[in-house]
DNA sequence: AGGCCGTACTG
DNA sequence: CAGTAC
DNA sequence: GCCT
């Protein structure tokens, strides 16, 4: 009550500031602006989905109709480049129709009409509207493509037509602003949204729930309270994976009930070093099962689960399902992450067979796509078609798809088609409902009616919410609540986060007992962890030659690109180069460069003969034109290695062929705008420069709101005397109750005060596109109206006389500045590295923090089934002590 | 043999 | 979802 | 590619 009031009154007052500024005539455009703009967002969104999904649906049969083949054709472009020959003599921006016809008629039209559309826009819009108001959208929405016209259009626009007139459209297409819909029109949008008034640091520690609440009403009228705040934390969300692997059933006691239990009268490192006598029992007790397991074949390991569990309770989401598990290992082991999954399967209710039994399994789980052998096999049948139709196959992301939407998913009201292996197509349309139905009725005997009667669709949204972090200063641990039936869970969660630090802590504090204190703790071999690394970067590289014959052999592995592992390779190669840069004296045998982390033997082997011969013989087989051609094709923004390599395979060999749309070739906005600059945006500035571009911009948002914080990241941060692009971090310290963010969705249908929903940001990009420092737009994020946390990606310049800069602004919530300021200020090497370790250490590090208690699915590491709990952000420092990092300065960050 | 950073926008 | 970028 |  108190709090909600509070920051009611706060915001009132802001309210009443801000109106001071406007005239009654700007609020009304403005408000007329945003619902405008909300409303053609929401469409044009709608739209999108529509046709994406048509497109998809189309682009999936055809795919299967035409041969795969592309790969990479060292000659024989002449033949595929004459082969549109109507398109490369017309007109530029009539796009020639792609061979075959096969995509609707849109892309055509949708690039003339956006064409024009441009001219009517640009000079219909009265010079009033131009300057304050670039929300505008003037444009109908008739087709998908062209109504991507919006937001900033206008101002870009303007921009635009000062360079070059509308009259030469094929120079000047329009700034395609994608200024997509805001996150207004998702529920979860609005809630996780940060409200205007961000609570006060004591005021976020008071409760203990979720994330600050948007100020409903601010004002009398009916609040709605009720809606909105339903989704605190979905009864059940989700269930702990982890937590069975820490279960060792010998270790009966559960420290965590203690732990919650005693809060915090016990000093600090009393509890500490309590915690850790206990943690090093159980974590040995846990070993040991750990090492049991491993020994025993699936079989085994099946049979001993309902053991392993007999003391906890199931849940029952996959109740009455009949799971055969597919793998790949060797019969006579189980691997941990096999483990797991079965952990997870049973623990949810699922009973788990070794072998396949057509009378009872229901399911056939696959630990990965494509094992169709596999199965077959372990079905005793030829074909995947000879499994009986009853019995479903799906592949593990199923399995944690359903644990965290708390159902069965199926085919129908999920279209995560991917989760599903290919089988025969007609059982899905037809006879999947009733079956679907009756199968329910099967095994829901006991809890009845309700699941059989809900739209499984409908639920899935109600249901899918996560838990959301608490964003609160790092040093508060919010109590998990009483009644959260996970709550159990996340305190186990936490618990074992704890262990990963406490040992770092350990070798800081003095006092503790010796023994076992830099036991296996000190995680090391981490690139972020040397300290003085940049130090032989600066001066030219003894090792030059060497480097360089390397990067060439990088950059070919890097143009072919053909599987995944090609993409590492090429990590792999960057790694080893960089170890070479930073190695300070010459390289003289294959030995000595061995030793150096990041270089190994295939690696040495080819120094050597670089140091022995003077060249490479694996780089005069391997280089054709190719390489050049994709190196230059990737040299325009927002083309990678696919697009590059998709343009060579169709004979295109100079940007004039891009140009030129040789063989119909289609360029997304983002690209057109790269390949417009590609000479300015392939190029360094001078320090300088950047250092007064940055000036420039500082000085506009400080003149929106003094009390900005703003710093350059990237690599001015790290001083570098060249730099490729402009980063700019911009946050606002909420202690006055006012943040650099808009209005939320609740704040704009409860209050009549639309103007002030435009974030920083949004304002921000407007100044700076009026006074020319920012020309184009590459892509704004959603929040840019209205959101804390927002990002834009865009072109600049200095002045008209100058070129053209790639400038990044990030808005972000105050608490992360840390976080984010880590990340980017890099290098990108320092960046990976350190989120490594943090991984390895049981953390995740990203640009919003360092996260503890996260908890991955064993199979896929990127799927996050509790997206833990912030841990450290406010400043890096604070990072690279909870990492037992060495503090670096940001150039001593350059790894690379 | 299995990893290799983690997240967001576009279309 | 794939591709791209930071 | 390299590393564990």
């Amino acid at each position: 009550m108190s709090r909600e009031s509070r920051e009611a009154r706060i915001y009132q007052r802001f309210l009443v500031e801000e109106r001071e500024r406007y005239s009654d005539e700007a609020r009304a455009q403005d408000e007329d602006d945003m619902r405008e703009w909300i409303e053609k967002a929401e469409k044009r969104k709608a739209i999108m989905y529509e046709e994406h999904d048509k497109r998809r649906k189309k682009r999936k049969t055809e795919a299967i109709n035409e041969s795969p083949a592309a790969t990479f054709l060292p000659e024989a472009s002449s033949s595929s480049l004459t082969q549109p020959p109507a398109s490369l003599s017309a007109p530029v921006h009539v796009e020639p129709a792609p061979p075959g016809g096969k995509r609707p008629s849109s892309p055509d039209s949708a690039a003339q009409t956006s064409h024009s559309r441009y001219a009517v826009n640009s000079s219909a819009r009265s010079p009033r509207l131009i300057k304050r108001m670039p929300m505008r959208m003037t444009a109908p929405d008739d087709d998908a493509t062209a109504s991507d016209t919006r937001a900033l259009d206008a101002v870009s626009a303007t921009a635009t037509i000062a360079s070059s007139p509308p009259s030469a459209p094929d120079l000047t297409p329009p700034t395609a602003v994608q200024l997509a819909t805001p996150p207004l029109d998702k529920e979860k949008g609005a809630d996780t949204e940060p409200a205007v008034v961000a609570p006060t640091v004591a005021s976020a520690s008071a409760s203990n729930v979720a994330t600050s609440t948007p100020p409903d009403a601010p004002s009398t009228s009916a609040p709605s309270p009720t809606k909105k705040k339903k989704r605190e934390l979905p009864p059940t969300f989700l269930s702990p994976p982890k937590a069975s692997s820490s279960k060792s059933a010998t270790v009966a006691a559960r420290p965590t009930k203690s732990a919650k239990g005693a809060p915090k009268p016990p000093t600090k490192r009393e509890i500490q070093r309590a915690e850790k006598t206990k943690k090093e029992a159980r974590e040995a007790a846990k070993k040991a099962q750990e090492e049991r397991e491993s020994r025993m074949t699936h079989q085994e390991y099946i049979a001993y689960l309902p053991q392993k569990y007999a003391t906890r309770n199931r849940k029952s989401v996959l109740q009455g399902c009949v799971f055969l598990y597919i793998h790949q290992e060797n019969k006579m082991r189980t691997s941990v992450q096999s483990r797991r999954c079965y952990d997870l399967m049973w623990e949810h209710g699922a009973e788990i067979v070794a072998e396949f039994d057509p009378e009872r399994v229901t399911h056939i789980i696959s630990c990965k796509p494509k094992l169709v052998n596999q199965t077959c096999q372990a079905c005793n049948v030829k074909t995947i078609h000879d499994i009986p139709e009853r019995i479903k196959t799906f592949i593990w992301t199923w399995v944690t798809g359903c644990i965290s939407a708390n159902r069965i998913l199926t085919a129908a009201s999920d279209d995560n088609y991917k989760s599903f292996i290919d089988r025969p197509p007609i059982p899905e349309s037809k006879k999947f409902n009733p079956r679907r139905h009756e199968e329910r009725m099967r095994r829901n005997e006991h809890d009845s009616a309700e699941e059989s009667s809900e739209d499984e669709a409908v639920a899935d949204s109600k249901q899918k919410t996560g838990p959301i972090p608490v964003a609160g200063p790092s040093t508060v641990v919010a109590a998990p609540e009483k009644d959260d039936p996970l709550a159990e869970f996340y305190e186990q969660a936490r618990y074992e986060a704890e262990d990963a630090v406490s040992g770092d802590e350990d070798d800081a504090e003095p006092d503790v007992d010796a023994g076992p204190s830099s036991k296996a703790k000190a995680l090391k071999g981490f690139q972020c962890d040397i300290v003085g690394a940049h130090l032989s970067i600066g001066s030219e590289c003894v090792n030059e030659d060497i480097v360089r014959k390397l990067e060439e052999l990088m950059k070919i592995h890097d143009a072919r690109r053909e599987n995944e592992s090609d993409k590492f390779r090429v990590i792999g190669y960057r790694k080893a180069i960089a170890a070479l840069r930073r190695h300070p004296t010459r390289i003289q045998t294959a030995e000595e460069a061995g030793k150096l982390q990041g270089v190994g033997n295939k690696t040495s082997e080819k120094i050597m003969e670089i140091i022995s011969t003077g060249g490479l013989e694996r780089l005069k087989t391997e280089r054709n034109d190719g390489v050049d051609v994709m190196e230059l094709f990737r040299g325009i923004y927002s083309v990678g290695s696919t697009v590059a390599r998709q343009w060579y395979t169709l004979g295109l060999r100079t940007l004039d062929d891009v140009r030129e749309r040789k063989a119909g070739i289609r360029l997304s906005a983002a690209q057109e705008i790269g390949l417009r600059y590609y000479d300015d945006l392939n190029q360094r500035m001078p320090r300088a420069e950047a250092g007064e571009i940055y000036g420039m911009i500082k000085q506009r948002a400080l003149d929106l709101d003094p009390k900005l914080d703003i710093e350059i990241m990237g690599s001015y941060r790290r001083r570098k005397e060249t730099c490729g692009d402009i980063d700019i971090l911009i946050t606002r310290d909420p202690c006055d109750g006012k943040t650099h963010a808009g209005a939320s969705r609740c704040l704009l249908h409860t209050t009549s005060s639309y103007h002030t929903c435009l974030g920083l940001l949004m304002k921000l990009l407007r100044v700076l596109h009026q006074d020319g420092i920012l020309t184009e737009d590459l892509s704004v994020s959603h929040g840019a109206g209205t959101a804390l946390e927002a990002k834009y990606m865009g072109i600049g310049r200095r002045d008209a006389t100058s070129k053209r800069r790639r400038i990044d602004i990030l808005t972000i919530p105050h608490e992360q500045w840390g976080g984010a300021l880590l990340y980017f200020t890099g290098d990108d090497i320092f960046n990976r590295s350190i989120r490594l370790k943090a991984s390895k250490m049981g953390y995740s590090l990203n640009q919003r923090g360092l996260y503890k208690g996260v908890i991955r699915d064993p199979r896929d590491r990127t799927v996050k089934l509790d997206s833990g709990e912030l841990f450290a952000s406010r400043t890096e420092r604070e990072i690279f002590d909870a990492l037992g990092v060495p503090w670096q300065e940001p150039w001593e960050r350059v790894r690379g």
